[in-house]
RNA sequence: GGGCGAUUAGCUCAGAUGGUUAGAGCGCUGGUCUCACAUACCAGAGGUCGUUGGUUCGAAUCCAAUAUCGCCCA
């Protein structure tokens, strides 16, 4: 084995390793024990960024747990056909060739789509191999496939049958350069510093005039009324009156409606139903004109009188001008405003009165909200739950349609000759009133309208299929935070309303990967960190441990390049102590089983590895992936490789034969077959390469090899106490070598007073001196040798004696020290005995450990105050 | 404007249901190329757990207020 772990060779090996020989592919059998997870298909544009390295890291440790515990695993796998921006690729490659998709016509526009998708669309699935998913390919599915199809299209007819789904006019966030409706959740809102624009409206009749506030002044031409709180005193008077609309120099109307707020700019409100969903409100409670003033290229219409044809922000500096010159304008301040823009490409999106399809959410979201408040559905942290509520019981209608080419099209026909609308699952030959020919609705379906669909309609439904069978309701969903409602929700909802179960029963929602200032990664701040250059820079598996120690429960993952090293760093101790380990083994199975060992360090890393099993299977069932990574790091490194394979050097070099090395080599065995496995979910990579050199090995793969169980036969707390006491001893010795600055060649003497514990540290000195690099250890049970440096474990004395190489006053300051610390952690215990209301009311046991603490902390406070007295002394 | 979260060592973070001598990694200081590993080993320094009240025998942990930062929805 190298001196270094390479990953790179390895990690291509075992992944077609493990391809090759079908481990990741599901039996489907119905009825049997199962976990099942569909993968939050990423965009077929996609490459893969951090958000999806920590997303599929964490679906692969718990897939390959459940895995190993024999569970029949399925993590399906696949990719969304991400409307828009799909289309905005291809829109790019042809602008690139001089050519537009208007030119190119919606037939063969869609066939560059797919022949573009066949070329490059594969991308991020092979990514997502090199990360070690372990997804059953052989399930993978495609949001536009054939059958998923289908289920958009049964879906859609079901819920127009049901009258859920409907056609109407309504304000819409239109994107003017992907040219289509968005829904609400497409259009983010971004704070941007604009401006308040305070605009006189002259009375029709008499003096005077109302002065509007408004930051978009270029709607003004589509005003129909000015609206004021008839509560307001200063404005009801004018209520039914007119005024006249500058420029356009039409009248309008004065209206009272009390959702004006008195408080916001002048207390009146200009009224522009055609671009602003409040307005639109207004109107349809007061019956007034609708007049759109902006295009769908975010350019003036024709009502916009001599602004016709200019772009809408042009408009505004244009129109702020005339009514400047002209005397309209009052005044301009700076005005913090949200924006709303849209999610793919950023631009301003324009509210706009438009002809959709829309699907009625209330009946949906009902039994979605108390699925998750029954707890059908668990969404862990539970914090998040109260997020979704909050959401779902606000939720408004979802705008569905959407104006692009690329996407699953509406099941819906026009009659050309009679006009009739047909719904239909199956494309319709003519119409079926008059025979007439029929065209099919031109706008397709919000891409993630068939994401909602994911949990079952990737495993064949509306079919009735064995996999629908063997893996619905799902087990569990890992995915961020950031589509909880454009995905979670809708799941849920769909879930509830074509299976009649829900899609999943836990949802695990996880944060977002930031870099280590804590900032967002995004390409404008250019702090983003390619997964691909860090899997080749530090190998998979130290990438995927960073991400699961870092993923801590509720907390953004801070992500750092020295962070990454750090878990290389474990990788490197994780190869070189598996390599020492086997050097130790034979060629074959050890004979002996290892249980039943004399020798102390056997009996306590299997006492310990125990514990670190039943963690390792509490904290990834918990979801507490750090957790489970941290129990791994410090056992692995703190406990076997500091303290168990240095302590069973001496026997298995042959420098000590008392104990039977025979059950020594099956305990190392065991326990690094344990660590491997253990690590396995979370380091696929090396933990196979390792598994493979191990003799013996039951198994053809680790991943198909018995994840550990806890086997409480092994646990051993005496030995646990005694190795405490045996690494405590060490650990006061090399403190007083380091503090005094004893060399690490130099070897030293040391006497040891240790009472009733002596018998067994007597057995095990050979230890304590190579530990502690001493030469001479004796046992007293009188007063320690003069000159010498005192430390205390529990009530066990360690003398060095240093002779006249001893610094008296350097080590009456390491004593002054030790007590110092000592008497203040002594003095917080009295205090706390000797409260009366403790003692009446603490539970017992907490009394008790309270008391061994403070006799413990007092008795060596007593040896200290010894030793001191005795270096004063030699001082003198 | 409404809601949610965070605040613990120089940095980044752990500390489920209140009882630990408050931990880790990185960084820092000092010492070692000791026969698995210098991507290592040994030792050390460093924290009145944002602030103020409260509940409790007992609070980093629960409650309230406050400050700062962040996110979501309008």
């Amino acid at each position: 084995m190298d001196k270094v772990y390479d990953p790179h060779s390895i990690e291509r090996k075992w992944y077609a390793e493990w391809l090759e020989k079908g481990y990741f592919t599901a039996r489907n059998n119905s009825g049997e024990e199962y976990f099942s997870m569909v993968i939050p298909p990423p965009n077929v544009t996609g490459s893969l960024h951090m958000g999806h390295a920590l997303n599929n890291t964490l679906q692969d440790i718990v897939t390959r747990y459940f895995r190993m515990c024999g569970v029949n695993s399925l993590w399906l796998p696949g990719t969304d056909h991400a409307g828009i921006a799909t289309q905005n690729v291809v829109e790019r490659e042809l602008a690139k060739e001089g050519t537009d998709r208007e030119a190119l016509g919606r037939e063969k526009f869609i066939e560059r789509v797919w022949q573009w998708k066949k070329q490059s669309g594969g991308t991020i699935i092979e990514q997502l191999k090199r990360l070690g998913a372990s997804c059953d390919w052989s399930r993978e599915r495609f949001t536009m496939d054939e059958g998923l199809t289908r289920a958009v299209r049964e879906v859609f007819v079901r819920l127009y049958n049901e009258g859920l789904i409907y056609r109407d006019n309504y304000i819409i966030n239109w994107c003017p350069r992907c040219k289509t409706a968005l829904s609400d959740l497409e259009a983010e809102h971004e704070e941007t510093q604009g401006h308040l624009y305070y605009i006189h409206y002259p009375l029709a009749e008499g003096e005077g005039y109302l002065t509007v506030a408004t930051t978009r002044p270029e709607t003004m031409l589509g005003d129909t009324a000015v609206a004021v709180n008839p509560e307001d005193p200063r404005y009801g008077k004018y209520v039914g009156q007119y005024v006249i609309l500058p420029i356009v120099n039409k009248k309008i109307p004065v209206i009272g409606d009390s959702y004006v707020d008195v408080e916001f700019g002048t207390g009146a409100l200009k009224v522009t139903p055609a671009h602003d969903l409040n307005d639109f409100e207004i109107m349809k409670r007061h019956g007034l004109e609708l007049i759109k003033v902006i295009d769908e290229n975010g350019d003036m219409n024709k009502n916009a009188l001599h602004y016709q044809g200019m772009e809408r922000f042009e408009c505004r500096r244009k129109i702020v001008e005339e009514l400047d010159e002209k005397g309209y304008l009052e005044k301009t301040e700076p005005y913090l405003m949200g924006v709303g823009k849209c999610y793919r490409c950023k631009t301003v999106v324009e509210p706009a009165l438009s002809l959709q399809w829309f699907l009625k959410m209330k009946p949906l979201a009902e039994p979605a909200i108390a699925a998750v408040r029954e707890h059908r559905v668990r969404i862990i942290p539970e914090m998040w739950e109260k997020v979704y509520f909050e959401w779902m019981e606000n939720i408004r209608d979802w705008c569905v349609s959407r104006q692009i080419w690329w996407g699953h099209r509406i099941p819906v026909w026009y009659c050309e000759s009679c006009g009739e609308m047909i719904v239909s699952v199956d494309d319709p030959p003519a119409c079926p009133k008059c025979g007439g020919a029929v065209r099919q609705e031109s706008d397709v379906l919000d891409t993630w309208f068939s994401s909602g669909l994911w949990p079952f309609s990737t495993l064949g439904w509306p079919d009735k299929t064995e996999d629908l069978k063997a893996f619905y309701p799902t087990s569990l969903l890992i995915t961020g935070f950031d589509i909880l409602f454009f995905w979670v929700a809708r799941m849920i909802m769909m879930g509830l309303k074509f299976m009649g179960d829900v899609p999943f029963r836990d949802v695990y929602i996880h944060a977002l990967v930031r870099d280590a200032e804590g900032k967002k990664m995004s390409k404008s701040k250019g702090n983003v960190i390619d997964p691909l250059i860090i899997i080749d820079e530090y190998g998979t598996d130290a990438f995927r441990f960073t991400l699961t120690m870092l993923a801590a429960q509720g907390r953004d993952v801070l992500l750092s390049e020295e962070r990454i090293e750090g878990c290389r760093n474990f990788v490197n101790k994780i190869w070189n102590a598996s390599k020492l380990s086997l050097s130790f083994m034979g060629e074959d199975k050890p004979a002996h089983t290892g249980k039943g060992s004399a020798f102390l360090p056997d009996r306590w890393i299997r006492s310990r590895a125990q514990r670190v099993i039943r963690d390792v299977h509490e904290s990834i069932l918990g979801y507490r992936f750090n957790e489970a990574a941290n129990v791994l790091y410090s056992f692995i490194w703190h406990e076997y490789c500091d303290w168990y394979l240095e302590l069973i050097k001496p026997n298995l070099y042959g420098k000590v034969d008392r104990f039977d090395t025979s059950t020594t080599r099956a305990v190392l065995h065991n326990t690094l077959e344990d660590i491997l496995k253990l690590l396995h979910p979370v380091m696929p990579f090396v933990t196979e390469e390792i598994y493979q050199r191990l003799p013996g090995r039951e198994s053809p793969s680790i991943m198909t090899a018995p994840f550990p169980a806890v086997d409480d036969s092994q646990i051993d707390l005496e030995s646990e106490k005694m190795m405490e006491t045996i690494m405590g001893i060490v650990d006061v010795i090399r403190n007083i070598r380091g503090e005094t600055g004893i060399a690490p060649n130099v070897r030293i003497e040391a006497v040891i007073r240790a009472g009733a514990d002596e018998p067994f540290l007597r057995e095990y000195e050979y230890y304590i001196k190579e530990l502690g690099k001493v030469d001479n250890l004796t046992f007293t049970d009188g007063k320690g040798p003069d000159h010498s440096a005192v430390g205390v474990y529990r009530d066990i004395e360690v003398f060095v004696p240093l002779k006249d190489l001893i610094d008296v006053a350097k080590e009456l300051g390491r004593i002054e020290k030790e007590l110092a610390r000592i008497t203040e952690d002594s003095e917080k215990l009295m205090k706390k005995l000797g409260n009366e209301a403790f003692r009446q009311k603490a539970p017992a046991e907490v009394i008790a450990r309270n008391e061994a603490q403070y006799s413990e902390l007092s008795a060596k406070k007593e040896k200290l105050m010894q030793s001191r007295k005795l270096l004063e002394n030699l001082s003198r």
